[in-house]
DNA sequence: TTCGCATTACGAATATATTCGTAATGAGTA
DNA sequence: TACTCATTACGAATATATTCGTAATGCGAA
């Protein structure tokens, strides 16, 4: 045992929307998703993903609700882990640097992002 | 047509060490990845890679040499900002912070992170 | 209670990605 | 030339992910 337990494509879609909403019923999140695809394709991921133990069945009552059980932080960190290591050789600053030249960033993001450097660079001194 | 052009994880690999070495043979390859599958197995691949245009084959002497054809800058950038869709709703300084959260990063990445932002403040500045 | 409808369960089809067995090829050598 | 062996080509098996058809279920209304 021990699996992965990355959540495919589709999963972290899911994922994400239930980590926005808290909890939904499986016809509001295929409205969310709006995919195109049926309603039964996205009840069969939340099945899937039930017995993961991705999620959890909430209520007893129709409709049922879900919430995640995936946390949304540890989730991303492993996927950032294996992005890192799989397209960069390894170096967060490498796949930062190329996120950021790419889509726009705000002077606001800027501002938080130079807050964090400051972080970095303070524990990194602290600790040698 | 017009697919998508995404490498897959077994073929990223591969390109990885094709933007390294420059050019390398399938055994070369294959030595590399140390994947403990078989030969044939990153044989294929580059056969799969090649028709679709991500590598070429160089000589005619065997054994054959590849080179890949996929830019990595391009590459690259296309995979991040699938993930950053996907992942981060969009937002690349969110995927960035993600990113130096986790892994280590040293002062001299720090200070490159700190030139690229300052870019990134003109540019946005300029451009109003 | 019975019907109608939304919801759910389940199996299977399809699509995509990975892996490898085996045969064909070709270059060097005896 | 004929043999040997590394390399290459090819087809197919396996694994994984996605998609949906259809049947079963259960709640509320008539």
């Amino acid at each position: 045992m021990s699996k992965n337990n990355l959540p495919t494509n589709a999963e972290l879609a899911i994922l994400n929307i239930l980590w926005e909403t808290g909890k939904s019923t499986v016809k509001e999140i295929h409205e969310k998703l709006d995919s195109g695809k049926g309603y039964t394709t996205t009840l069969k991921f939340v099945q899937i993903m039930r017995e993961k133990k991705m999620v959890e069945r909430l209520s007893d009552s129709r409709p049922h609700q879900y919430r995640a059980l995936a946390e949304q932080a540890k989730t991303e960190k492993s996927l950032i882990t294996t992005w890192v290591d799989k397209l960069m050789g390894g170096s967060a600053a490498s796949l930062a640097m190329k996120a950021l030249g790419n889509g726009s960033v705000s002077n606001d993001e800027l501002n938080e992002l130079r807050t964090l450097l400051n972080e970095i660079e303070d524990k990194n001194n602290s600790n040698q």
